[in-house]
DNA sequence: GTGGTCACG
DNA sequence: ACGTACGTGACCACT
C-alpha cells in the first residue's frame, strides 16, 4: 500500500505564503485552504496513494516531549489570517475521508516520522509532503520526500540526497546537529553554517566520529576552534535535531485508507466559505437535480425572492430606439456578442445576427446612460467602425481595479464575490449581465468610501476611451525598413555564431543558458561565479566580468544583443503589423499594482532607446504619409512628486530653478559646493536617487555603481541626513502602509501590501520598499493620466488633425498634420505641464520628427 | 508552464 | 547564511 503523509502545518504555511490574502465576503480568508487544496489535489493525482494522514501541531502543547525548555519558543506565532484557517482545513480533511493526526506534545514532523517508520516496518511504502527540509533523515528505500515548492514538487530519494548534500539521509541530522536551525531554536556550534556543517559530516560521518578524533580530519583553525568551545551545544543539538519515530499515535497504516466522503456536509462548508471553484474541483457540483449546480439553502432562499428578469430578447432597432437620453442600461460586449441590460429585460445580438454591426453601434451612439464591463472594448469598436460610444457612465473592471490594484481578474463573478453583491447564477447564461447593475452600485459604493470616486472620475474612466482612440489609430511601421534592418542583423548572427562555434570547438546552442554554462565553464574551464536554480548564471553581468578572460565572451554578448533585437524587435514586430501597415498594441488600464498602464502585442513601452544598435529601431515607427511626430516626456517626473510629497526646499528649489537635481544631490551627498561635483560624482548620486525612489539597499546600489557595500551605506547615509524630509516621509509612509495595509499616492490611489505583514524576513523588506515605491510611481503614473484625458480632449475641442498613440511612462507621442503641429505641440506642453498642481513645477521637452528615433531628438 | 534573459520607464 | 531596488512584457529553451 502506499501512504501520503502530509505536514499540514507546513503545507498550509507555503500555501498561506504562496497565495495573497483575500477573503470571502464575510470576511474569512480562504487563502491558504485554496492553496492546500491545490497541492493536495495534484499530489494525489501523481501518487495515487491508498491511505493518507494528515500531521498537525498542537497548539500550545501542556508539555513537551524534549527536554529543552526553550525548544521551538523562537518560532513566531502564525498570523490571525493563518490561525483561523487552521480549523476550517482539519474539518474540511475530515468531511473529505481524510484522517488527520495530532499528538499532544509531539510535533507534525514526529508524527510523520512514527508514522513512515511504521508504514515502512510493515512493508509498505510512505511518500512525505511537506514544504520544509527538517523531514529529510526520514528518508530511507520506503520512504520518499516531497517538497512542495511554489509551483512544483520536488521528490527526495536518498540519491538525490546525496546527489545535493554529499551524505545519507540519517546524517542530516549530524548536519543539523552542526549547524543549528534558528525556526527550530536548535543552537548548533556558533559560527557553524550550512557549507561547514556538511563538509565536517562528510568527512567524519557523525558528530561523534568528529569529536572523538578532529585532528584526522581537514579543518581549518578557525572553525577547530568554534567545534571545541561548542561540544555540549553539538551533543544537546543533536538530541533536538533527531525526529521521534516512537509517538504515540495510531500506526496502522491501514486505518489511514481514504474514506468516504460526506458529500452534503462538504458542500455546506464549501459554500459558506464561497469556495465555489474548489467545490467544483471536488466534483462536488452539478451532481443530481439534472446537471444544474446544487445552491446552498441560504443562497437558495436569497436567490428565490429576487426579481427574474425576461431573458434572451433580440436586440433590435425596435429595443433600441427604447434606449434614449434619460434612460439607463448596463452592457457587456466582448467584440463579437453583446448583452444589454434595459428596464429589466437582457436583449442580446451576436457575431453573424442580423446586422450585428449596424445595431451594437446605434446602441453605443445612443444617449441611453450605460454602465459597462471594459467599456475600451466598446469605444475601440465604436472608433473603428467610425463612431464613438455615447454616455458610458460606469465601468465595472475599472472601478475593481481602483478598489484594489491586485486582485487579479476583474470578472463580474469575482467583483460580486469580493463586493458582497448577489451573484445571479440562477440566471444562468445571463449571470454575468444580470449581476451588473446591482454590482455597479455597489462599487460606486465603494469608490466612495475610499475616496476614489475623483480619480475614478476623471482618470480612469475617461481614460479609456483615450486608450480606446490610441490602440484604434496605432503607429505606422516601416515594415521594408524593419526587414532591411532584419537582413544586415541576420547576416552579422550567422557571422557571429560562426566565430563562437570556432572558439568553442564545437557546434552548440548558443541562446541555451544551459549549454552556453557547460561550453563556458566546463568545456573552456571559465572560473563560474553566480548560480542559478537550474546551473550557472550566464547573464550580461556575469559574463562581462569574464570579458577580458576570454575573447568568445563579447562575441556572445554581442550574439545575445543582436537576437534579442532580431526575434524580439525585428520579427516580433512584423508578426504584428496589420494590414494598414500600422501596429495597433493594446494599452492594458487594470494590469498593474502602481496605477500604471501597460502594453502588449506589441510591447510599444520597452521599444530599445538606450543603446544605439537598439535605437535604430525606432527610425521604423513613423508618421503615416502627410504626417509627422511630436514627442513630449517629463523631465524627473519622479524624483520631482517626491519633492512635493516629502516637502524638502533644497529639492523644490532645485526644480523652480531648474537646475540639475542629480548634480545638486551630489553636493549633499558628498559635501561640496555644486560647481566642484565631477561627473562620476553626478552619477553616483543619480544612482542614488533611483535608489531611493526603489526603496534602498546598499548592496544594489553598491553594485549597480562599482564601490564598496560599506561606501553605498555611507552614500545613503549621507542622502538620508542631508533630506530628512525624505527620510521621515518613507518612514511615514512604510509606518502608514503597516497600519492601514495599504498606501496612496496624493491623488488619492491605493495599493495594498499585503508582504507588510508577513512574517517572512524577506517578504516583509520587499513589502517595505514596494510601500516607499507605490505613492511615487503611482503618483507619476496619475500625473501623466490626467494628461492625457486633457491632451485627447484639448484636441478634440480645437479640432486638430492630430490624435495622441502612444504612452510611455513618462512621454506622450503625438501624429499630427505639418499645419497644426504646432498647435498641438503647445497643447501637449501646456497640458502635460499644468496637468497637476503639486507645488513643484513640470517640466516637459517636445520634439518633432518623421520618425519616433527623430521626434524623441 | 516556468525560468532565464533582456528590452523599457 | 541568504539574498539583495520599483514597475512591466516578449522570446527562447526546457520540462
Amino acid at each position: 500500500m502506499k501512504l501520503l503523509c502530509i505536514d499540514g502545518n507546513s503545507i498550509m504555511n507555503r500555501a498561506f505564503y504562496g497565495i495573497r490574502i483575500l477573503t470571502n465576503s464575510k470576511g474569512i480568508c480562504t487563502n491558504a485552504l485554496t492553496g492546500f487544496m491545490n497541492i493536495y489535489l495534484k499530489e494525489i493525482d501523481e501518487v495515487q496513494p491508498d491511505c493518507v494522514a494528515v500531521a498537525f501541531d498542537l497548539r500550545a502543547p501542556t508539555f513537551r516531549h524534549k527536554a529543552n525548555a526553550a525548544y521551538k519558543a523562537n518560532r513566531k506565532g502564525m498570523p490571525d489570517e493563518l490561525a483561523q484557517q487552521m480549523p476550517l482545513i482539519k474539518k474540511l480533511l475530515g468531511l473529505m475521508g481524510i484522517k488527520t493526526v495530532e499528538c499532544e506534545g509531539y510535533e507534525a514532523d514526529d508524527i510523520l516520522g512514527t508514522l513512515s517508520k511504521a508504514a515502512a516496518d510493515s512493508g509498505n511504502e510512505c511518500f512525505i509532503l511537506t514544504g520544509d527540509r527538517d523531514s529529510f533523515q526520514l528518508i530511507n528505500d520506503k520512504v520518499t520526500v516531497r517538497l512542495a515548492g511554489n509551483k512544483e514538487t520536488k521528490v527526495y530519494t536518498p540519491a538525490r540526497i546525496m546527489e545535493e548534500y554529499g551524505v545519507t539521509p540519517r546524517q542530516m541530522i549530524e548536519v543539523k546537529a552542526l549547524m543549528g536551525d534558528t525556526s527550530d531554536n536548535i543552537s548548533g556550534v556558533k559560527g557553524i553554517g550550512e557549507k561547514t556543517a556538511l563538509n565536517l559530516i562528510q568527512q567524519a560521518g557523525s558528530v561523534d566520529a568528529l569529536y572523538a578524533d578532529l585532528d584526522s580530519f581537514t579543518i581549518s583553525k578557525g572553525v577547530r576552534t568554534k567545534l571545541e568551545s561548542g561540544h555540549q551545544d553539538a551533543v544537546d543539538s543533536h538530541f533536538l535535531a533527531e525526529i521521534c519515530l516512537e509517538a504515540p499515535v495510531d500506526k496502522a497504516t491501514e486505518d489511514y485508507k481514504l474514506g468516504q466522503p460526506d458529500k452534503d456536509e462538504a458542500r455546506r462548508l464549501l459554500t459558506e466559505l464561497e469556495m465555489l471553484r474548489l467545490m467544483d474541483r471536488l466534483g462536488l457540483t452539478g451532481e443530481g437535480s439534472g446537471g444544474t449546480e446544487k445552491l446552498s439553502e441560504e443562497t437558495a432562499l436569497k436567490l428565490k425572492d429576487l426579481p427574474k428578469y425576461e431573458c434572451g430578447l433580440p436586440l433590435n432597432d425596435d429595443a433600441v430606439s427604447k434606449m434614449t437620453e434619460g434612460t439607463s442600461a448596463a452592457f457587456m460586449f466582448d467584440g463579437s456578442r453583446l448583452a444589454v441590460f434595459f428596464e429589466d429585460k437582457v436583449y442580446t445580438i451576436a457575431a453573424g445576427d442580423w446586422d450585428f454591426d449596424g445595431t451594437a453601434l446605434r446602441f453605443f451612439e445612443s444617449g441611453c446612460a450605460k454602465t459597462a464591463f471594459e467599456g475600451k472594448t466598446a469605444h475601440k469598436f465604436a472608433f473603428d467602425n467610425g463612431t464613438r460610444l455615447n454616455a458610458l457612465t460606469f465601468c465595472c473592471d475599472l472601478a475593481g481595479y481602483l478598489l484594489n490594484s491586485q486582485a487579479g481578474e476583474y470578472t463580474a463573478e469575482n467583483l460580486c464575490l469580493t463586493y458582497k453583491v448577489i451573484y445571479r447564477k440562477d440566471m444562468g447564461e445571463y449571470a454575468d449581465i444580470c449581476s451588473l447593475p446591482s454590482l455597479a452600485e455597489k462599487l460606486k459604493v465603494q469608490l466612495e468610501q475610499t475616496d476614489m470616486s475623483g480619480l475614478y472620475n476623471d482618470v480612469e474612466l475617461p481614460l479609456c476611451e483615450v486608450l480606446a482612440s490610441m490602440e484604434h489609430y496605432g503607429v505606422c511601421a516601416d515594415t521594408d525598413g524593419i526587414r532591411e534592418f532584419g537582413r544586415g542583423l541576420k547576416k552579422d548572427i550567422a557571422a557571429l555564431t560562426a566565430q563562437i562555434y570556432e572558439l568553442a570547438g564545437g557546434e552548440f546552442n548558443i541562446a541555451s543558458p544551459k549549454q552556453l554554462g557547460e561550453v563556458l565553464f566546463e568545456k573552456l574551464g571559465l572560473p563560474a561565479k553566480k548560480k542559478t536554480k537550474s546551473g550557472y548564471s550566464t547573464n550580461a553581468e556575469v559574463l562581462e566580468e569574464l570579458a577580458d578572460k576570454h575573447p568568445i565572451i563579447n562575441l556572445v554578448l554581442e550574439y545575445r544583443t543582436l537576437t534579442k533585437l532580431n526575434s524580439t524587435y525585428v520579427d516580433g514586430l512584423l508578426k504584428e503589423v496589420e494590414s494598414d501597415g500600422r501596429v495597433h498594441s493594446v494599452f492594458k488600464q487594470t494590469e498593474t499594482r502602481t496605477g500604471r498602464i501597460s502594453s502588449t502585442e506589441p510591447n510599444m513601452q520597452n521599444i530599445p532607446v538606450r543603446k544605439e544598435i537598439g535605437r535604430n529601431m525606432r527610425k521604423f515607427f513613423v508618421a503615416g504619409d502627410g504626417y509627422t511626430l511630436l514627442d513630449a516626456d517629463y523631465s524627473q517626473i519622479e524624483l520631482r512628486v517626491l519633492a512635493a510629497v516629502c516637502g524638502d526646499e533644497n529639492m523644490k528649489k532645485t526644480f523652480a530653478e531648474g537646475t540639475d537635481i542629480h548634480a545638486m544631490t551630489a553636493s549633499q551627498v558628498f559635501g561640496i559646493p555644486a560647481d566642484m561635483v565631477l561627473p562620476e560624482m553626478r552619477s553616483a548620486a543619480k544612482a542614488v536617487n533611483f535608489g531611493i525612489i526603489y526603496g534602498i539597499g546598499a548592496f544594489s546600489l553598491s553594485k549597480d555603481i562599482g564601490v564598496s557595500v560599506a561606501e553605498a551605506k555611507q552614500y545613503i547615509k549621507n542622502y538620508l541626513d542631508n533630506f530628512p524630509k525624505v527620510s521621515e516621509f518613507m518612514d511615514k509612509t512604510v509606518e502608514d502602509g503597516i497600519k492601514n495595509g495599504y498606501v496612496t499616492t496624493v491623488f488619492g490611489r491605493r495599493r495594498y501590501i499585503p508582504e507588510l505583514a508577513a512574517t517572512n524576513k524577506v517578504m516583509q523588506a520587499f513589502g517595505k520598499r514596494a510601500a516607499m515605491n507605490a505613492p511615487i510611481q503611482g503618483a507619476a503614473a496619475d500625473i501623466i493620466k490626467i494628461a492625457m484625458v486633457k491632451v485627447y480632449n484639448r484636441l478634440r475641442a480645437e479640432k486638430l488633425d492630430a490624435r495622441l498613440i502612444l504612452q510611455v511612462h513618462d512621454e506622450l507621442i503625438i501624429e499630427v498634420s505639418p499645419d497644426d503641429k504646432d498647435k498641438a505641440a503647445a497643447i501637449l506642453k501646456e497640458e502635460m505641464e499644468n496637468a497637476v498642481n503639486l507645488g513643484v513645477a513640470m517640466e516637459v521637452s517636445v520634439g518633432e520628427g518623421k520618425s519616433w528615433y527623430l521626434a524623441k531628438g
